[in-house]
DNA sequence: TACAACGTATCGCAATACAATACAACACAT
DNA sequence: ATGTGTTGTATTGTATTGCGATACGTTGTA
């Protein structure tokens, strides 16, 4: 019986020395981490494009690794608590995170509404520490979390301070989806906020996310003034009006950003 | 040449359907993970145990991915922020943390002091949720943190609601070590503080992880009175006594583990 | 009870991960 | 500069192992 050559390589092939089994046991792991329910096997195979049998082994050994969990009445998968492990192994020795901690509780405390950090990934803004005030978005409320740059004020503060080039390869690396109906879209429109934002040192945004959510960020720089993060605060609609969030809650953030950015703590590392 | 047979495997083969790559590849993320500096080449195939090669290829693979980061200048590695993405995968799912989210803030806003939510995984307390408020412990401070189940509020809190077997069998896990001059380390006396724990609904502890810092801890439980995780609260010395944590703050921990264990948020889910 | 859909187990071969090895780039000592 | 140890990079052959194929259990729906 003919053995098919087991893979024509359609895919370039790539490098070749990449492990494949790594990749694809963390392409699994991926896609059980994307996928809202519980993912059984053969929609694994089925989403990452490996067969069955390969599915198989990679769940298998991811679970035994204890890296997923698997209900036991269901026979689907799902990430396990382990994966904080690797959470807590980058987290605890970030260096942008050791400086800050302090100063945003501090912040946290003085006003009293929702402050976050984070950086650049990709063409995504992510958060890496998260301290929640009120209601808005629970499960929005996590770590690691990632939101597109280019709508984010978190993302446009960092973009305010990054060449032209690279701002404009980030606006381009996707299409930009509108998330609410006020979300700006137009690339001219974009490209003057973050002038804006380069002028003002901050980023406020109205709406641009989710309906009811303001949003501040002002940009964290290191050593040469090249930005390594964000502080963000977001606020509700119902408490607050965009223009007192310029005015009120735009210097909080804006100093928070600037005690961080000179915090001794190490250099701060390019992100 | 005789080239050896590759690998004596000495160690019992362990599950021949294990996918040895992918064993290999999660162990260098976890001692990445677990260094306190960035790590060389020939410091990983030390640590691990694999050879050159294979640590070669290994970082290779996972720097490709982007799960780890490479220093230009030392060429060491560590995790990079997208291990995030696998802890918000785990994050956003997780039942409990759904159903917690929003008490845990109130609790935060009401007492003003640290509020944290965590679960057992082998013989550890490890945190999922943080809200910290001074400024104990700062990198301590973070999603993912483990800590010995014995010696941690939140850990004797959940082992109180355990059959006596699974207590024992946890207690006599690892070696209790000391981890400040106080720490409790007989068996006798924590099965005793343990049983306390269960009667009072709480469990304090005084300066035992850390000197200056006491907690209050209450399990959380699923329908079957199942515990699935603790709420807990940490405090300073410099403010609190001992006796008022137990007389004012384990109400409060108290009241919103019953809260969390109430939320209608789908069944909690076992641990 | 039948049937589909999904998870589990097994096997053999060819694709591939790794030991060995050689070489390059440092970082220090002199 | 010149040597010497150390650490990262590149290459190659082959024994190991990952996976396609396939068959068997098992759960849920008709």
């Amino acid at each position: 019986m003919t053995r098919e050559p087991r893979a024509e390589r359609p895919e370039a092939a790539g490098d070749p020395l990449l492990i494949s089994s790594v990749r694809k046991a963390m392409r699994v792991m991926e896609v059980i981490a994307s996928q809202q329910e519980p993912v059984g096997l053969t929609r694994i195979a089925a989403l990452t494009g490996f067969g069955k049998s390969a599915a198989q082994r990679l769940t298998h050994t991811l679970h035994e690794l204890g890296y997923i969990e698997k209900d036991a009445s269901t026979r689907r998968y799902h990430l396990s608590v382990r994966v904080l492990d690797l959470a807590y192994g980058f987290l605890s020795k970030d260096p942008l995170i050791n400086a800050a901690m302090l100063i945003l509780i501090d912040t946290r405390e003085r006003i009293h509404e929702a402050v976050n950090m984070g950086r650049l990934e990709g063409a995504d803004f992510i958060y890496t520490v998260r301290m929640p005030s009120h209601r808005l978005s629970v499960i929005g409320g996590l770590i690691g979390r990632r939101q597109p740059a280019f709508c984010t004020s978190g993302g446009q503060a960092i973009l305010s301070l990054m060449p032209r080039a690279a701002v404009e390869a980030i606006l381009d690396a996707r299409p930009r989806e509108a998330l609410t109906p006020r979300t700006v879209t137009d690339r001219a429109r974009l490209l003057e906020l973050i002038d804006q934002a380069r002028q003002e040192g901050f980023s406020a945004t109205d709406q641009q996310v989710m309906m009811g959510e303001l949003a501040v960020a002002a940009p964290i720089v290191d050593e040469y003034g090249l930005p390594v993060g964000a502080v963000q605060s977001a606020v509700s609609t119902a408490k607050w009006s965009f223009d007192r969030v310029r005015a009120e809650l735009a210097p909080q953030v804006l100093e928070t950003a600037r005690l961080i950015s000179r915090a001794p703590a190490a250099s701060l590392g390019r992100a």
